[in-house]
RNA sequence: GGAUGGGUAUGCCUAGUGGCGAGGGCAGCGGACUGUAAAUCCGUCACAAAGAAACACCGCAGGUUCGAGUCCUGCCCCAUCCA
């Protein structure tokens, strides 16, 4: 369940009650594929951070360990020993990113295992029946993500069949919510909007879908290859067109910059690699700018990566420290950057929450914005 | 003193036995990454130049050859072994 608590412009301050507990939304939800945050972090960790969602993936999760697997272990959040949301994606990204390795059809798509070569098929049902094995609190529809540079019919065509991938997806998350023996009866389905940069193409999906009465509604195939301007666009294009009392998520996205301006646009949820795959190169978000810690500039900075920084990496540690652990390959390194950075993501939308509620989202916005600009 | 194997560019290691204006790795330096095939990938890494032509001690010095990092001679250095 949605409650809107309050809304300043299009930015939107408000609660999604599930079986797992309440978020409070904005929310970035960080992301562990394979039922882990890369740069060995751990649940007390992630409770330290203030993460309220984990994102995992039924793609990977079949493959390895097998979602029957995680079945027998009592579900994801059992096996995790994580009891808060967790939202998987449905493998439709791997539709795109491992495109080398797969075949689309209209039952589905058939994929060569990245891990070992074996050949899987997915499709709807397939896809909800893993999530449902996985337990997750909230399950995504089964799309096509579609290259940003895809031609106009192709995308028309790639649209057309994700709406009715979803159907199919609706219609066997009923059934499987209805077993008695599924772990979680309550599993959410979310719908995706697809259709690349075409405007007309994105608004008819996003009216269709929004007609099935879903829990909630994802912006898909953005941030990949597309301008921000053009990435912008589209999300003010489609928003009005999902129903106003379901929350909104933009998947993938994405930058701080690009988070701000999308709340700014009446988005709830976010995920992105980047907090993780970044500090595990190295990279650290701070209000003044990214740094990269390998720069040969921090080799004697015996300052924190940001001052006043309550996260475990800058409570104890210098720059010139991490960037050691960084050059000498210690996991360390690695560990106190993702810690940081997710720190720093999670606690930008706590800053986000505040700000709405309290109506003066448009200044923070530019406060924080011009703040990271400078240093950069 | 003798034997054997080596000395390859800005640091280290290494490919190379007649066409080399010398290949690769590490380290260094810089960059990229958006529902994670990513602790990955890319660039740079003698000098000079930003042209389209020029320039560089492959331990050193000679020699053979149209042509030598590569073959020959001498020397220097390193490693191991023998006296």
């Amino acid at each position: 369940m949605y409650r809107l608590l309050k809304k300043d412009g299009r930015a939107k301050r408000a609660e999604f009650h599930t079986v797992h507990g309440i978020i409070q939304t904005p929310v970035f939800m960080n992301v562990g594929t394979a039922a882990a945050i890369k740069g060995a972090v751990s649940t007390e960790d992630l409770e330290q951070i203030g993460t309220q969602v984990q994102l995992s993936n039924t793609y990977h999760l079949h493959v390895r360990p097998g979602d029957q697997i995680v079945r027998k272990m009592g579900g994801l959040h059992k096996f995790m020993s994580w009891s808060r949301p967790i939202l998987t994606d449905s493998g439709g990204f791997q539709v795109f990113s491992l495109a080398g390795l797969r075949k689309i059809k209209e039952e589905g798509v058939y994929f060569q295992s990245h891990i070992d070569g074996r050949h899987i098929f997915m499709g709807p049902e397939e896809s909800m029946q893993i999530q449902s094995n996985l337990a997750s609190t909230i399950a995504m529809a089964f799309d096509e993500c579609a290259p940003s540079k895809a031609e106009r019919g192709y995308v028309q065509a790639s649209v057309e069949r994700t709406t009715r991938w979803l159907l199919r997806c609706k219609a066997e998350m009923e059934r499987l919510n209805g077993l008695s023996d599924t772990i979680n009866q309550k599993q959410l389905l979310f719908g995706i909007n697809q259709g690349a940069v075409y405007e007309d193409i994105r608004v008819e999906h996003a009216k269709k879908i929004a007609e099935l009465d879903l829990p909630g509604y994802a912006i898909g195939g953005l941030a990949v290859g597309e301008t921000h301007e053009e990435m912008y666009q589209i999300i003010e294009a489609v928003v009005p067109h999902l129903p106003m009392e379901k929350p909104v998520y933009l998947m993938g996205v994405g930058t701080p910059a690009n988070i701000l301006e999308a709340v700014d646009r009446g988005v709830d949820f976010f995920d992105c690699v980047y907090p993780s795959r970044n500090g595990r190169h190295g990279h650290v978000y701070t209000n003044h700018g990214k740094l990269n810690l390998f720069n040969a500039k921090y080799e004697l900075d015996d300052r924190p990566i940001e001052e006043e920084c309550p996260c475990p990496a800058c409570r104890r540690y210098s720059r010139a420290y991490i960037r050691h652990l960084l050059k000498a390959k210690e996991m360390l390194g690695m560990r106190l950057c993702v810690l940081h950075n997710l720190y720093f993501y999670n606690h930008m939308m706590e800053e986000i929450r505040e700000a709405i509620e309290e109506g003066r989202y448009q200044e923070y916005k530019r406060q924080k914005l011009s703040g990271m600009e400078a240093g950069a």
